[in-house]
DNA sequence: ATTAAATTAGTAACAATTATTATTATTGAG
DNA sequence: CTCAATAATAATAATTGTTACTAATTTAAT
């Protein structure tokens, strides 16, 4: 899929594996728009669809707003806040048996599966209390 | 914020409660027209948003294309097939200890948590043999 | 029945994403 | 190293999924 390399390419990947806080395709940009004042959002979209379907980084669909990306692709849970939106990850034990399970209740082949906790975090918990 | 009933919402809620298929919007869209030839599809969104916002229903978010809806209320796990893109119910325990784990991880308050599995349903397997 | 408010159909607007196209950059063969 | 092949890009147009708006209709409480 991937068979050249290229700098805005790069920079992508840089941006997203430091990154600790999930950022949509439009964040990305902006970031990068820094560095490479003529990057193009077709080009940040392109690219984080290709690096994801690549397995280098991880899509996060969410219910409200844009896709958001991961650059941690090792198993783990997500929080997200249904105040501020924001996500986070989750230092947990993924439960992996869980896929054999499901592979023998369906006849299906699992490959993998996500969580996602919802509530409140304790940033907008605090604030809910003024 | 649900204040008065309509046909067009009982049929959205009937459609919604009676498949099993996890519909996106515009196919509740496209079975409503058949009774109601000129429903709107504005306003199928409209009341797929305030029914799942008033926990009748639960919207799915999915990584590719439209958001998908669930009649079933209740706490369960989804599988979806990455060849036919189609979800169904995983009639597995919902791990609900999770929940009050991940509120001592963060601090934060947990309402709930959803799970999808993602894989090769049984179907496609079997396909991709021939 | 009257009336006020909620809901609708239809349409326009919008945001997120994908496709198109002409141009630029990368790479591998000679 | 040069240069053609082609992958990747920037810019922009088009598409998709969804929401907002408005005038007309329906609902429910007098």
């Amino acid at each position: 899929m991937i068979k050249k390399s290229s700098k805005q390419r790069d920079a992508i990947i840089q941006s997203v594996k430091n990154r600790r806080d999930h950022p949509t395709a439009d964040e990305i940009y902006a970031q990068l728009r820094e560095s490479y004042p003529n990057i193009s959002l077709g080009t940040v979209y392109r690219n984080l669809a290709k690096l994801s379907e690549a397995g280098f980084i991880t899509r996060i669909s969410c219910i409200e707003g844009a896709d958001r990306f991961d650059g941690d692709t090792s198993s783990h849970y997500h929080f997200q806040c249904i105040t501020c939106r924001k996500i986070c990850d989750i230092d947990m034990d993924v439960d992996t048996n869980l896929n054999a399970k499901v592979e023998k209740l369906l006849d299906a082949h699992v490959d993998d599966h996500m969580a996602m906790f919802f509530g409140t975090c304790c940033k907008c918990k605090g604030l809910a209390k003024i």
